[in-house]
DNA sequence: TTCATATATCGCAATATTACGATATATAAA
DNA sequence: TTTATATATCGTAATATTGCGATATATGAA
């Protein structure tokens, strides 16, 4: 029950929805989300840790960077399920769409250095 | 966005899976939901009406009771394939197995009547 | 109509969640 | 070592959620 719910309570929150939909795009450091959510870096990285701990993504430090990208799913079958579904879910979202639209623009190099 | 976060929101509440176990045995009224779960009764009917709007549950006056079953999905295809993927997700949960164990003493003619 | 029963809604207290800024930690460069 | 950058964690205010009791509504019986 507990995974489960840590799974829905993950992708019950619009900002970290967003977050899924970004990382089926591309894999993304914590500054990179930061600035496509216009969010604190604190913020950020609280959403991270939920969806993390939830097994919807992963991380692997590169350096200074934290790339997160979407899990395989063996953290969690309720994971594995959800992160299928949500690949064809939402696509039609206007938000969601203007959000992807604006991802190529969004790159660590141009974006960091606070 | 709005119609998939009301069925994840409604999924993240622990009270609210265990009532999509129970109906997924039979349907079953306000108070012998309310029985089984050990609740208040509006705080029953609060998260029936959360699980109804979600497109998860829906529910068929008769008389004075009001009887409440799984949804067919077509209210929303979010809540279509989590119903699907709870048929056969958490059945294994100690703690919802002795829920429904239970089930089959809880009647609404010897448990209403307040 | 009046009364009893089942459910829904309202108002409120306790708790959880979300956001922020401040600070701590970790890595790489100077 | 010192400095700068990226991320994580802490403390806290604003907000949302969850639970309850009290009350309103609806149905059926008397």
């Amino acid at each position: 029950m507990k995974s489960f719910l840590k799974v829905t309570k993950a992708l019950s929150d619009p900002s970290r929805v967003k977050i899924m939909k970004m990382l089926q795009q591309r894999m993304m450091c914590v500054c990179e989300i930061q600035a496509a959510l216009n969010f604190a870096q604190s913020t950020t990285s609280k959403h991270l840790q939920i969806l993390e701990d939830a097994g919807l993504i992963l991380s692997k430090k590169d350096g200074l960077w934290v790339n997160y990208m979407i899990a395989d799913g063996n953290e969690s079958p309720y994971a594995a399920s959800l992160i299928g579904s949500l690949k064809h879910w939402l696509d039609e979202d206007k938000e969601i769409q203007a959000l992807i639209e604006r991802l190529p623009d969004i790159n660590r190099l141009n974006i960091c250095k606070r």
